[in-house]
DNA sequence: AAGAATCTCGCATGAACATGCGGTGGCAGG
DNA sequence: CCTGCCACCGCATGTTCATGCGAGATTCTT
């Protein structure tokens, strides 16, 4: 574990919190400070408290509940990104369903764990994150992988086209004429088109845009 | 942890091993038969032997090594899951790197872990493998994370388009001609093609299929 | 009340496309 | 050897599109 290369020197892994629950943020205070290595100096109740009380002085790590009164923290480790890019931002939330997942994904966050994270994995979360790593509770790393496998379905299946076909679909979609592509493959219009006539077949459309349109759903493309 | 949902019931956890280095796999399986609530009965050198030792019995994770000679496990995972569907496929492989890592995911693998990952976290991964969870190691977690960011990049921003001008862009990658478009909105046809024009402006694009190559590549539709 | 944005509609022209028909040659498998 | 699949080439017809120029209506902001 790259963990040791930074828990374990002289400067300890520095930890803020952003939870509205009194308890779970001393809680965690309390969790981060009696742990060698780890320190924690900054916590608050709110996005909004938080850009401003972190100062100049950021820390290395940010726990940023999911749910606050005020900016969600999935929109605020947007702002918190913005204004410190190298600070890690773990979420943390109570439910893996939530859909608010992907948003914070999306805004820059770099890991996502549920509160039930038992505090000696909370830890090494925390330390991962410093190095770089995106700690997620499994459960919501399973959601995540259901959408990545969602947004990139066929990948070789379904696909009567040829190679030549495949490619040829590429440069259509990025707007080329059949004349530039024609040239582009050193090939005559004519065979562009004969070409395309099999693409239409092959995948029952009946129009540059419509192929275009299956052919990225189906990730043909 | 839901992990006492399943480790410490009647029936042991059980887990297969395909890897082509004899010392990791027959470690592998030492490791696993000498925890409590874990069994390991099968190891195999590659998907081939793997598919057809199996037989009927499948466990209840596998441990699939992604570079094998013959079939590699990031193509093999894909055969695993056809052949027995509710099997977790747990990826190992030495390098975060590696770009096979996407490969596996969109085949079904469930998670995906270092080798160098310690015991105690590597049996942690499996029975959170086997309660539907993914565990990922952090750096590939990472990795995925990032193309995931990229995917959903815009999702609101740059999205100059107007509520019409979107459903429009959506009925042309349908397929649809101006005429049916105007048919079926009720307007006529020289509006859809001011509307087109607009769009065309705002995407910065010149005919149809770049427009709706662009608006489904930045999740516009 | 002025201005901006959006939606509506019209016309004209040249370019691009969809689809019909035809043909040659190569290479794999039955 | 023949049949199918693929890549290549040609032509002709009618349809659709891209883009130039206009204009009037609504709604929301300033």
């Amino acid at each position: 574990m790259s963990k040791d290369q930074i828990v374990g020197k002289d400067r300890p892994l520095c930890v803020a919190v952003v939870d509205d629950d009194r308890v779970t943020r001393e809680g965690l205070r309390l969790i981060i400070n009696s742990t060698p290595g780890y320190r924690c100096e900054h916590v608050f109740d709110s996005v909004e408290a938080g850009v401003v009380g972190l100062g100049s002085d950021p820390p290395d790590v940010l726990l940023l509940d999911v749910r606050l009164p005020g900016m969600d923290g999935s929109q605020g480790v947007r702002l918190f990104r913005e204004r410190y890019p190298d600070l890690k931002v773990l979420m943390l939330t109570n439910y893996a369903e939530d859909d608010t997942v992907f948003e914070s994904i999306c805004n820059g966050a770099c890991g996502y764990l549920l509160k039930k994270t038992p505090p000696a994995k909370l830890l090494d979360a925390v330390s991962e994150a410093a190095c770089g790593g995106a700690p997620m509770s499994p459960q919501i790393a399973a959601r995540v992988l259901e959408v990545f496998r969602k947004s990139k379905p066929a990948s070789k299946v379904g696909h009567n086209l040829t190679p030549h076909e495949v490619r040829l679909l590429g440069l259509l979609s990025e707007g080329h004429s059949y004349q530039r592509v024609a040239d582009g493959l050193s090939v005559t219009i004519n065979t562009i088109r004969h070409h395309i006539r099999s693409i239409y077949e092959k995948l029952h459309v009946h129009s540059k845009s419509e192929a275009v349109s299956k052919a990225l759903k189906h990730g043909i493309l």
